[in-house]
DNA sequence: TTCATTTTGTTCTCGCGTTCACAAACTCCT
DNA sequence: AGGAGTTTGTGAACGCGAGAACAAAATGAA
C-alpha cells in the first residue's frame, strides 16, 4: 500500500526511516527542554533507543545537518525533522466514535503539542451530541462532509466499533480525507492514494503473549517435563 | 531485542509472521461467527488483508494444518493459531495509570474476549483509589508486587505520563513482569528477557502527516509552483 | 483405476533494511 | 600552521522478508 512511483519525487525516504523520525523528534524536544544545545549521533541514538549508525543513515536522507567532529545542533535538527515530517504547522483532525476510547483521545493533550488539532468530534449516537469534550462539542456524524470541507481536514481517526469502521472509512474517503488512523480491529479497504494506519491493542498483547508463552515453555523444558 | 539463541527451540517463527498471526486469528473468528466451516488461503488472505502466498508461508511455520485441494478447517486452524500464540487460556494483566486512557482500556471488552483478563488497576494518585471500573477496583500503585505475586501476572500495561513510565517499568520488572505494553511516549530501558511493545498515537499521526504532506507537495508541483 | 482440477506447502529470487567500517571533515591544542 | 582527536556521512556486506512460481497432495469424475 501507499505505493507511489519512485521517480515522482527527488528524495524518497524509506518507510522504515519515516517511522523513526517522530522518535528522533521527540528525543530532540526532550533534549531541548533540558537546555542541551548540541548532541552527537551516539547521544541522540541512545535517547531514541536505536543504533547510532542507523540514526546517522536515517538523518542522511534528510540532508547533511550535522557537523563532523561536533555533532548536531538540537534546535536546528529538531526544526529540520519537524519540517520533513510536516508538523511545523498544525494538521486539522476529526475523531469519529466518541465512546470510551474517543473520549480519551479527545482529552489527549499530546495531540496539540505534536502538530495536530482536533477540529471535530463526531458520533452517530444522538445521546452523545452536545457534550463538550476538551472544549470541542460532540456533533452528529452526518455533519462529517460539511466539517471536512470547511476546515480542509485530511486526517481522520476512527474509534467506532469494528462493525461500523468500514462504512465510516468510506464516508471519510468520500469527502476527501486521505489519511486514516484506525483503532477498530478491522481490515479497512480504501482506494489507492489513501493511507491507513492501524492501532490494535489486542494484537500487541497477543504478540507479547506469544513470546511470554515461549519464555515459560523454555523454562519448563530446562527444568523438567513441564508439570507446572 | 528479544533475541534468544536460535537452537533453543525447534520451530523459530519469524517476528513478522508472529505479528500477523493475531490478524489471521481475528479473521478466522469472524468467519466462524458467520458459520463458514472451511476457507481457502485466498479467502482467508483477503479477509486478513494480506497476500495469499504470504499467508500460506506464515501458516507453514505452525505446521501443515490445511488440506490440499480443499483449504483450511476454520475451527481447527483457529484453535491451532490460538494455541501457538498462547491465548487458549486467559493471561492476567495489570494496568498502571488509570487516567483518561487507563479508564478506556479498563472498560475495553476486547481484552477479555481475546485472551486477557484485567486483574488489577493501579494508580499513584489517592484520589483515584476505590473507584470501580468495569468491575475492578482502582488500587494504590504500591500494591503492585503483592498483586503480581498473587495472580502470577506476567504482562503489564503502562498508561501513566511519560515522566513516570520508566520508574513504573522498573517496578514491574522488579517484581517479575516480563512483558510490557507501553502507551507513554518514552523509550523504556529494560533488561534482556523483558519484551516491550510501544503504542504511540502521535507517532502514527506524524507518519500519516509525512505522507499527507508529500501528497499535497506532489499535487502542487503538478499544478503550479505551489501558491497554495 | 486413471486423469483433470483444485489448492496447499515450499523453493527460489529479489529488494529492502540493518550494521560495520572507514574516509572525509571539523575542532582544538601545540 | 600542522597534527591529533572526534564525529559525521556513506559505501558495502549481510540477513530477513515478500512474492512469484511450481511441485506435491487431495478430491471428484469418467
Ligand atoms: N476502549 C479501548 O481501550 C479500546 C482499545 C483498543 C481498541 N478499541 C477499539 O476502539 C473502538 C472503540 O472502542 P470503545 O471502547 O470506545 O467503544 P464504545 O462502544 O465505547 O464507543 C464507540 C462509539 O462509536 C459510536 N458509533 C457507533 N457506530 C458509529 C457510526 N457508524 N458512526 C459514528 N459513530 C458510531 C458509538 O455511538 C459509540 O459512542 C472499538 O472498535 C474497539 O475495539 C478500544
Ligand atoms: N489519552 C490518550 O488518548 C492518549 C493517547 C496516546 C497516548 N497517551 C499517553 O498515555 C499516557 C496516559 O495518558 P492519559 O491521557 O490517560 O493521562 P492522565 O494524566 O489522564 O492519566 C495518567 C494517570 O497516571 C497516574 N500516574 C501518574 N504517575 C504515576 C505513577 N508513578 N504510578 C502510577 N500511576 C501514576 C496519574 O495519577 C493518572 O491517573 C500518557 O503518557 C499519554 O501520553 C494517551
Amino acid at each position: 500500500m501507499t505505493a507511489r512511483t519512485s521517480s515522482e519525487n527527488a528524495r524518497e525516504i524509506p518507510e522504515a526511516t519515516v517511522a523513526r523520525l517522530p522518535v528522533y523528534l521527540r528525543a530532540l524536544v526532550t533534549l531541548a527542554d533540558d537546555g542541551i544545545p548540541t548532541c552527537s549521533s551516539e547521544e541522540l541514538a541512545t535517547a531514541a533507543g536505536v543504533n547510532s549508525a542507523k540514526l546517522r543513515k536515517d538523518l542522511s536522507y534528510l540532508g547533511s545537518y550535522g557537523t563532523r567532529g561536533v555533532g548536531y545542533d538540537v534546535d536546528y535538527l529538531r526544526y529540520q525533522i519537524a519540517r520533513e515530517i510536516g508538523v511545523t504547522k498544525d494538521w486539522p483532525v476529526v475523531i469519529v466514535g466518541i465512546g470510551n476510547l474517543g473520549h480519551a483521545l479527545a482529552n489527549y493533550s499530546g495531540f496539540r503539542s505534536r502538530g495536530f488539532q482536533v477540529v471535530a468530534l463526531l458520533d452517530a449516537d444522538p445521546a452523545q451530541h452536545g457534550e463538550i469534550v476538551a472544549g470541542v462539542e460532540v456533533q452528529p456524524f452526518d455533519r462529517l462532509e460539511e466539517i471536512v470541507a470547511a476546515a480542509d481536514v485530511a486526517i481522520g481517526v476512527i474509534a467506532t466499533p469494528a462493525a461500523a469502521a468500514q462504512s465510516v472509512a468510506d464516508r471519510m474517503v468520500g469527502c476527501g480525507i486521505t489519511s486514516i488512523l484506525n483503532f477498530a480491529p478491522s481490515v479497512l479497504a480504501v482506494p489507492d492514494g489513501v493511507d491507513v494506519r492501524k492501532v490494535d491493542l489486542s494484537l500487541e498483547l497477543q504478540i507479547l503473549a506469544y513470546h511470554e508463552q515461549r519464555k515459560s515453555q523454555t523454562g519448563a523444558l530446562l527444568a523438567d517435563g513441564g508439570a507446572a
